[in-house]
RNA sequence: GGUCGGUUCGUCUAGGGGUUAGGACACGUCCCUUUCACGGAUGAAACACGGGUUCGAUUCCCGUACCGACUACCA
């Protein structure tokens, strides 16, 4: 009988949330929704020194923003918590005892001055790998080398010490990972990692295997950085006698930095001129901003779907996924085994995609905001005018309003290198007639109206009206590239079309 | 250095013992067009290398190279 699945996302609140735990986050919840489970999220805060209060908040909001909506978290309790690690504090010196109970783990009173001297001697001494094992620890201070009676009398005495697990000599220890296959390593490659901090806190290595036990999670899906010691958390699973209940392993593949050498990082980003990051995250020590994707102007389903492809596929030639189709799409089988790079070109590919699919009135919003900074205060719609003249052209947001504002801010002045080449005789003649025709007009003056009026007023003149299209644009929009120009005048109307036109004709002067 | 993992167009990838090795992004060309885009069409572009196994290997096995992760009282 199999139980119901439980998976857990598991961030360490040390700053901002990279992108690459977004996406292992996005498996996890889609991974749990496929197949009817939980997604739980849980706060690993056991590193005192590096934990930074604003970043839970921030995990919060950043999978807020893309709809991964933990089933159980700090702010959402179920019955397994607490969610946060610290708040775990008081049950995993049991747990370690234990372990020393039974003979898999030692207390070891090393200080960090001996530690140091013990690699310095066996690096000295050319050894392949220097590190707390079942041979060095024989020379080592700990419960194993010092007689029962000293061990009492420095854990009396309140000695700072930690627990280590004891790794046996000779055994293969193998798992089965569920993207990766069978991984065997040999115990004598791993070293007797520390289990209990000197500060009483667990390390990752206890705290992770005592809290997914406890909190019956099935499916342990996260970066592939972990691999190299999961055999260790096997071995614990054994130590433990939890075999029988150990999750199953998903190791992710890496996201790599653009040209490829390496783990994706906020250097990069910066580097790069592109966020890493969900969400703006503003480091309090050195005053500066890592920049977010949502404030770059992604949509939170684009970034979602990108999200999803790096590194994921659906089989098919299918690429545009809102998250139910991710869902129903998702599978742990089709994950790549390989890094990926990350490639920006394609994120916007993506939020360009999804920017067309939206309706005029679901960006309007974007650009009454916009215009709103520039304190001039523009109408829903009007807004949905622009969106529409704008959406299939811009890879932003914020380019709508950028790339429409002189719809509602007549210009002032004119692009002169188009000016130079394009405001002649002909034009003026044209747009001229034009202007008259449209200051006595009082019909519907919509795009093909305005086309219609300004192809005969062409005709009349016996002048090709490709020859002065751009000295109309220009004479309107005071530039020589834009959205189409029927629809900009059936915004503007024929009344303040005629003004501009009027206004260009007196500003410019002909050429030739 | 050691352990572990990986390797199909520039990038993300599909495929898989016999294929014209497919798609997408980006790039080139053409069409559409009042500009720039969108869109459509089209082009260039890949199985890291060497050995096996096999009638046949890009696909399976081994090795090499390269890339990466890990190698803390961090996660």
């Amino acid at each position: 009988m199999s139980r119901e699945v439980r998976v857990r996302f598991a961030p360490s609140p040390t700053g901002a949330l990279h992108i690459g735990g977004v996406r292992t986050a996005l498996y996890n919840y889609l991974f749990a929704r496929k197949m009817g489970g939980k997604f739980l999220l849980r706060i690993e805060d056991t590193d005192q020194a590096r934990f930074v209060p604003r970043a839970e908040a921030y995990i919060q909001e950043s999978l807020a923003w893309l709809g991964i909506s933990p089933d159980e978290s700090p702010w959402n309790p179920g019955e397994d918590g607490p969610y946060r690690q610290s708040e775990r504090k008081d049950s995993y010196m049991k747990y370690a005892l234990d372990l020393v109970e039974a003979g898999h783990a030692y207390y070891a009173f090393d200080t960090s001055e001996e530690l140091d001297a013990m690699r310095e001697r066996l690096t000295a001494a050319r050894v392949v790998q220097p590190q707390y094992n079942s041979i060095t620890r024989t020379q080592m201070n700990n419960s194993l080398t010092l007689s029962e009676d000293e061990v009492k009398a420095r854990l009396a005495s309140g000695d700072p010490y930690v627990i280590r697990v004891k790794i046996p000599l000779k055994e293969d220890v193998r798992l089965n990972d569920m993207i990766r296959g069978w991984v065997m390593v040999h115990s004598s490659t791993l070293d007797d990692k520390v289990l209990m901090k000197s500060d009483g806190m667990p390390t990752y290595h206890l705290a992770n295997i005592v809290d997914d036990h406890l909190m019956n999670i099935t499916h342990v899906i996260r970066g592939e950085e972990w691999l190299p010691s999961a055999p260790l958390h096997v071995l614990l699973y054994k130590f433990f006698g939890w075999e029988e209940t150990m999750p199953q392993f998903a190791h992710l593949p890496l996201l790599l930095k653009p040209d490829g050498n390496g783990k994706l990082s906020k250097r990069d980003g910066d580097k790069l001129g592109f966020p890493v990051f969900p969400l703006n995250w503003e480091n309090k020590e050195d005053g500066e901003t890592a920049a977010g994707f949502r404030e770059a102007g992604y949509l939170p389903d684009a970034f979602l779907n990108f999200l999803a492809f790096l590194g994921w596929n659906p089989g098919d030639e299918r690429e545009i996924f809102s998250m139910s189709e991710l869902i129903e799409a998702f599978s742990m089988e089709r994950i790549g085994k390989s890094g990926t790079k990350f490639d920006i070109a394609k994120a916007k590919w993506f939020n360009e995609q999804y920017l067309k699919s939206k309706s005029n009135g679901e960006l309007a919003h974007y650009v009454i905001a916009d215009a709103a900074n520039e304190e001039i205060t523009i109408l829903q719609d009007t807004a949905e005018a622009l969106v529409g003249l704008m959406k299939e052209r811009v890879t932003f947001p914020a380019e709508i309003w950028q790339g429409s504002r002189f719809v509602v801010i007549a210009p002032t002045e004119f692009d002169q290198d188009i000016a130079s080449k394009r405001w002649n005789s002909d034009a003026v003649t044209v747009l001229s007639a034009y202007a008259e025709l449209l200051e006595g007009f009082t019909g519907e003056y919509d795009a093909e109206t305005a086309k219609a009026m300004l192809n005969e007023t062409a005709e009349a003149k016996d002048i090709k009206l490709g020859k002065v299209m751009q000295a109309v644009r220009l004479a309107v929009t005071g530039n020589g590239v834009g959205p189409d120009m029927m629809e900009i005048f059936a915004i503007l109307g024929a009344e303040e079309a005629a003004k501009r036109i009027r206004f260009a004709l007196a500003t410019l002067d002909v050429i030739g």
